[in-house]
DNA sequence: ACGCATGTTGTAACCGGTTACATGACCTAG
DNA sequence: CTAGGTCATGTAACCGGTTACAACATGCGT
C-alpha cells in the first residue's frame, strides 16, 4: 500500500486539500473542527508530508549542497562537522557529495543537486577557476572555500596558508635549523601550492636550504617520503609538512629511525587536525569546523536575503608550538 | 532571471518537451537533428534539470537519509565516511541530519526525510524501540545501526558489544589487574549499557572488583573521571573506558598525574578510533567505517529490490592490544 | 430588508520534470 | 494502391504538495 497523499487525508477528512494543507502548515484560517478532523485523519493514516513534493512548489528546500573533494583524513571530518552544527542550528539539512576524480565529475555532483538544495558550499582546491565557473548552475548560490582566483564572483572563505607557512618558516629558523625539508601536498591543489610557495619564499629569504618531497596529504606519503630520505642517507633538522596527517607519518619514521624529536629533527604540520594535540605536533592552527561553519553561516545570510559583503574572507591561522619543536612543551 | 526549464529549452529548440527529456536521459528513439537542436538549447541557456521534480514524477531520489544522535567524535566522522564512500560509489548522495536533543526531534528530523531520500540509515541509540517504530515513515525503508531490540522489524547491523567488553575484561585479567574502574558511556545509550552490563558481568564471574563512573563519551569526562577517583584517593590498576575518546582523556589525566601507563595502570578503550593508534591505546576494533559502509550497502540492496535476509546483522569486534597495556608494545 | 466586512472553504493552476498514448510520416509487402 | 509496420514527435496527465482566487455563510449596521 502506498503511502497516504495529502488528497487521501482530504478525502478521509472530508476537507479540500488546501485545508489539510493549511492545518499542516499551522495557518490560523482554519476551524477548529476542520483542524481537529485533518489531525485525526493525518494520525489515523500515518501520513507524513512529502518534502519533495513541497520543496517543489515551495521552490525551496532548507538543504544546502556541500561538495568536496574527498572524505579523508580528520581536515574534512572536521569541516563537516562545523557546517554540519551550523545547519541543524539554522534548520538546514546538509546534503554531502564527495568527489574523487577529476573536474567532470565535480561538475556533475553540483549539477545533480539544483532543485535539491537551496545552495552550495564547495570545499575543491583541485579545481581551476574556470572549471568552477562553469559547474555551478547559475540560480544556485554557492560560498566557496579555499579556490583559487576570483572564482566567478562568488563569496568565500579562506585560509591565509602563506601567512601559516611564513610562520612555520620563522618558527623554524628562531630554533636554529638550517637544514630543512618540505613535504608538500598533492600537485594542483591550491592549498598545496600556497603553503610550499610561501614557505620556500620565507625561507630563501634567510637563506636557509630547503628540499621539497612531494606528497598527497595522507599519512602514508608523509611516512614515505622522511623513509626515502633517511634511504638517500640525507641530513636535515627541521620538516614542514604540508599537513598534520603527513607530519603524523613523518614522526613515525623517525621515531623507528631512532631520530629523536624535536633535539634531532624537529616537525611542523598544517591544519591543527583533533589528533595534532594528542601528539604533540606543532601546527598551523586553523579551527577547521569555524571555517566550515563561517562559510555555511554566509551562504545561509545569502539564502535570507541578508546583505552579503561579498568577496573572500581571510582567515588568519596561527602557529601552536608542541612537543614536536619545543622540548619543554609537555610531551602529550 | 529565473533559471531556465525544460520548457524553455523546447521551446528555443522548436521541439517539444518531452523529445527534451529523451534526449537528456539518452534515450535512443530521437533523430540526430532533434538531438543536436537540443543540445545546443542546452548550453545556450546554461540549463540543469531540477533534481527535484525530477524525483518527484520519478519517485526515485538516488540519495539516503542518515540520522545520527550528534556529530561529535570521530566515531561519527568514521561512520559517515564510510557511508560516504560507499553511496558514492553505488551512486547515491547522502543526506545528513543530526539529532541533538530528545526523541521528539528524532521523529521530525525523519519525518522531514521523506521524499527527499530513497531510505535511512538510523543511528539512534539513545532511542527506545517504540518512538524509532513510530518515527520512521512507513513507506521509507530503513536500515538501523546498534538499536535495541528488534526495532520494528527493519533489518539492521550490530555490534556485538557485549562479546568486545567480555575480551577487555579477560585481557586486563590476564593482566593481572585486579581493581578496575569502568568509565560508562552516556546513560540510556544502548551501548554504554552493553558495554558496561557484559563488563562487570565478565569481571564478577572472575571475582575482581569494579567500579563504575559515569562519563558521556566526550573526552573530557574520561578526563574527569579519573581526576575525580584520584581526588578521592582511590587506587586502581585497571580503566575500561567506554570508548577511546573517554580513554584518551583518561590517558591525560593518568599522565598528569605522574602515573606510569600500563605499569601502574592499563587503560583501554572501545572502538578503535584512528586516534587510538596514534596514541598507542589497547581497545576494542570495530572497523567504523565498514559498519556504517556495510548498513548503507544493505540498505541500497534493498532499494534495488535484491532480497535481504532480513534480522539483525551481527559485527563481532576484536581487541587490539597497544601501549596502554603492553609495555612491549612499540609505544605510538 | 439590504449592502458590506469577515471568516472559512473549495477549485484549479502551478512548481518542473517524465511518459503513456495518439498522431502522422514514411516504408514495405501484397 | 492499400494495409500494416516502424519511427520520431507532440499532447497532456501525472507525481504531491501550495496558494490565488472565487464562492459562500455569517453577522453587523442602517
Amino acid at each position: 500500500m502506498a503511502d497516504a497523499t495529502i488528497r487521501d487525508v482530504a478525502r478521509r477528512a472530508q476537507v479540500s486539500v488546501a485545508s489539510v494543507s493549511r492545518v499542516l502548515n499551522r495557518l490560523d484560517n482554519v476551524s477548529e473542527e476542520t483542524r481537529a478532523r485533518v489531525t485525526e485523519a493525518v494520525r489515523e493514516l500515518g501520513y507524513v508530508p512529502h518534502a519533495g513534493a513541497r520543496s517543489l512548489s515551495l521552490a525551496r528546500t532548507n538543504a544546502i549542497g556541500v561538495v568536496l573533494p574527498d572524505f579523508h583524513g580528520e581536515f574534512f571530518s572536521e569541516i563537516v562537522r562545523g557546517m554540519d552544527r551550523e545547519a541543524s542550528r539554522r534548520g538546514y539539512m546538509l546534503l554531502l557529495s564527495n568527489v574523487h576524480a577529476g573536474s567532470e565529475q565535480s561538475a556533475n555532483a553540483m549539477r545533480a543537486m539544483r532543485g535539491r538544495v537551496d545552495g552550495l558550499v564547495i570545499l575543491a582546491p583541485h579545481l581551476s577557476e574556470d572549471e568552477l565557473a562553469d559547474a555551478v548552475p547559475r540560480g544556485t548560490p554557492a560560498v566557496l572555500i579555499n579556490t583559487r582566483g576570483d572564482a566567478g564572483g562568488h563569496p568565500g572563505v579562506r585560509l591565509d596558508n602563506a601567512a601559516g607557512a611564513e610562520a612555520v618558516a620563522d618558527h623554524l629558523a628562531s630554533l636554529g635549523r638550517t637544514r630543512i625539508v618540505h613535504i608538500a601536498g598533492a600537485a594542483g591543489n591550491i592549498d598545496a601550492q600556497q603553503r610550499a610557495d610561501a614557505f620556500l619564499a620565507a625561507l630563501q629569504r634567510r637563506g636557509i636550504a630547503v628540499q621539497v618531497i612531494e606528497g598527497d596529504f595522507l599519512e602514508e606519503s608523509g611516512e614515505a617520503a622522511i623513509e626515502a630520505l633517511l634511504k638517500a642517507g640525507e641530513s636535515f633538522d627541521g620538516v614542514f609538512a604540508a599537513n598534520d596527517m603527513m607530519a603524523s607519518g613523518a614522526l613515525q619514521a623517525l621515531n623507528r629511525a631512532g631520530l629523536r624529536v624535536p633535539e634531532d629533527v624537529a616537525v611542523v604540520g598544517f591544519d591543527d587536525v583533533p589528533l595534532a594535540r594528542h601528539i604533540g605536533l606543532t601546527t598551523v592552527q586553523v579551527h577547521i569546523a569555524e571555517l566550515g561553519a563561517r562559510a555555511l553561516d554566509r551562504l545561509i545570510s545569502i539564502l535570507e536575503g541578508k546583505e552579503d559583503p561579498g568577496g573572500q574572507e581571510l582567515h588568519k591561522p596561527e602557529l601552536v608550538i608542541r612537543s614536536t619543536t619545543d622540548p619543554k612543551a609537555n610531551p602529550r
